[in-house]
DNA sequence: TTAAAGTTTCAGAAATAATTGAAACTTTAT
DNA sequence: ATAAAGTTTCAATTATTTCTGAAACTTTAA
């Protein structure tokens, strides 16, 4: 397999997994283009790379930022702006799930705690429903402290957690 | 708040955050209903409570099914299908972790194997190239490696790691 | 101060994903 | 054997998400 051939594979891959996931293509594939870039890129050379179009590189690199997994950078000399993305991928995943909690499953969870606290006749059927949705909120936040004490390794987390895990 | 009220948002919560994570809003709403019916329900019941077409209505069923956590079952004197939900959630997760495992990182990780193997030039980039996607493939496979890991347990596995996380 | 270069925004277009509904198929009971 | 009831399928429609590209805005340097 050529380099090229490879690389946009690689490229392909990372957009499909991330939109399998709730990240949209373009920006999986923008981070990925800048993971295996030696020097930081500006906005053109992602367009032309990825082929897309100079709003949406725009709108997605922003994104990227506001996840705080892209980083601005300023090239002496250059007044063009230049992005590199965080390449340790422990870091990476962290952030990631920080973000995905904070937007996504905090939300969640305080519906899930707001409606397992109704007040129920005996029903069959309220009781099961309080009973399902409490088990779901201790659930999901049992999910979301597991990823509140992973941030708290930051190094080599993945590794550690696989020894606590076998052992 | 009225019950029916709570049941809807609860409804819509879980569809929505089915969503984000890449599974159709309408499969995750099926089965959030499930979870909170006490009986088994028909597809006439499904389709009547979430007002959707019996064809979504049967396509999701059926995914859902492929997927593990909703099973058919026959009322005896009924000759209409019922369905009910897994609701142990430690078992749902399992379940959902091991077939995204198979249908989404398994794949992956053989792309990234394959891209990773890529003969180079001693090319800054190319160098650069072997090396992340050789990060990334030990990455995921590690990530793969913890599912695997998970679904050993099978009974209260997420409190079972929160305690090895913790100490 | 101004104009060229660089950057961002956003309304409309395009692509993708989900849903409908009616037709085809299957099962059951007579 | 047949027709009513139940179930599944899938082409066409609808909804949602993403992307484009041109216009507006900002920065820089002469």
């Amino acid at each position: 397999m050529e380099f090229i051939e490879a690389k946009n594979k690689y490229i392909q891959t990372w957009g499909a997994l991330g939109s399998q996931w709730g990240i949209n293509k373009t920006m999986a594939q923008i981070h990925a283009l800048l993971m295996i870039s030696t020097e930081p890129m500006s906005i053109e050379e992602i367009m032309d790379e990825l082929q897309i179009s100079r709003g949406n590189a725009s709108m997605n690199i922003r994104a990227l930022i506001d996840w705080g997994i892209v980083f601005k950078e300023s090239k002496s000399g250059e007044r063009k702006e230049f992005f590199t993305a965080e390449k340790d991928l422990d870091k990476l995943a962290i952030t990631i799930a920080k973000e995905r909690s904070k937007r996504e499953i905090k939300p969640a969870l305080r519906i899930l705690q707001e409606v397992s606290n109704i007040e129920i006749n005996n029903s069959k059927n309220q009781k099961q429903f309080k009973e399902q949705t409490e088990k779901l909120y201790d659930f999901v936040l049992k999910t979301d402290n597991i990823i509140e004490k992973m941030t708290q390794y930051k190094e080599n987390w993945l590794s550690k957690l696989i020894v606590k895990i076998i052992k």
